[in-house]
DNA sequence: TAAAAATTAGGACAATGTCCAAAAATACTA
DNA sequence: TAGTATTTTTGGACATTGTCCTAATTTTTA
């Protein structure tokens, strides 16, 4: 097990400060102090602050890069695992998610990384949802209007579910959370899911 | 028409000013240089910037109390329309919607404004939901996991659709925002609704 | 071992929110 | 109306923030 390098210990430390504390909330010069460096040390690897979020931002897209692709036989009980992964590492990166709209406006390097993924996300939610269609697990009938809705709905939930989850249950465990914003996931297919996909949909909720 | 008082000139500017740039970025001599008075001005008035914040909370929670209470006959029009002036209001003071979690976490004074309205608001939806049903415009049959489903949903909806709206649409007029996410909102009840309730939730679409 | 490169330290800088004492303006009172 | 008290405004000081830069130190390279 190899020696980590300054580098890495000051992305740790400051991810592990900034999740709990908030990104705003923790000074480079804490974050130099519970490493027992200088400051001067830290912006020799991050010359400012948004370069440290920024490293933030692309490891979590490089998480999210691992979690594989739908294939076109995408069950319900597929998507519904993608999306608790896909939420397992914004856990992970959750400082984020608390100043998303903060960070996005203010940090450049933030904006870059993010944006991309974005559009693509919304096109990748619509064209599970139609592989869901066709394989069974929604149903058929729904029209563009109402996938539209859906994934809207999905994209807001899922952008903020943990700020929301941060004001409602303060620091609950990531369990609590999950839980219950799995659950509020999930549920918000069903009216729209086929016979075959509820009784997926209903498994998922047990198992949370 | 009587003269603006200095400190509702602080205020009014400080509201402008944050809602287009956001509180965090909006510096105390900014607002100071803009009205032609110096920052000790300001903070003999408000001693600190959390208590411009504070101002501009209490000032929403009031407006939201104007807005009546839901009475036994309540329709699907009338509720639908009572979540629009909430909205209106919070897009009055959006500022504070773009740095929710932020604020609530930092500003002592803004929780205790807040924080108690809070649970009133998952009472009074949880009360006009069911009034909804018993006046036949829900499905009477909703459970009640669906109805806290439900609830939380709009919680969610109602708490970050504002900072939704700044990612997605950047600086989009009111009328934009209020077409897309009153659209969200409506479209949430709909799985849910009576035939008669959706008929209300429809006409309420199209009229936006 | 000496030179070069990478890393660390320490202090300076402008900007921020906050605070305070003195000046100015206004209101009050005899 | 003149003098006094109160409110309002000013201008600058203060600690803290992120950032920057130069010099010292350590490590690597030749």
């Amino acid at each position: 097990m190899s020696k980590n390098t300054t580098k890495e210990n000051i992305f740790n430390q400051a991810l592990r400060m900034f999740n709990e504390q908030g990104i705003e909330y923790v000074g480079m010069r804490e974050i130099a102090k519970e490493l027992d460096i200088r400051v001067g040390n830290i912006t020799y690897y991050f010359p400012t602050k948004d370069d440290i979020v920024a490293a933030i931002v692309t490891e979590l897209a490089d998480a999210n890069n691992t979690i594989l692709e739908a294939g076109d036989d995408l069950s319900m009980s597929t998507f519904l695992q993608m999306y608790s992964e896909t939420s397992s590492n914004q856990y992970k990166y959750r400082c984020l998610f608390v100043s998303f709209v903060y960070l996005m406006e203010h940090n450049p390097k933030v904006k870059e990384v993010y944006i991309p993924n974005q559009e693509k996300r919304y096109k990748t939610i619509r064209k599970n949802l139609k592989l869901l269609m066709q394989n069974g697990y929604m149903d058929a009938s729904l029209n563009d209007r109402t996938l539209d809705f859906l994934v809207s709905s999905i994209s807001l939930m899922s952008r903020f579910w943990l700020s929301e989850g941060r004001l409602r249950f303060n620091d609950a465990g990531k369990r609590t959370l999950f839980k219950h914003y799995l659950e509020l996931f999930a549920l918000h297919l069903h009216p729209y899911a086929t016979k075959q996909g509820r009784r997926d949909i209903d498994r998922f909720i047990d198992d949370l």
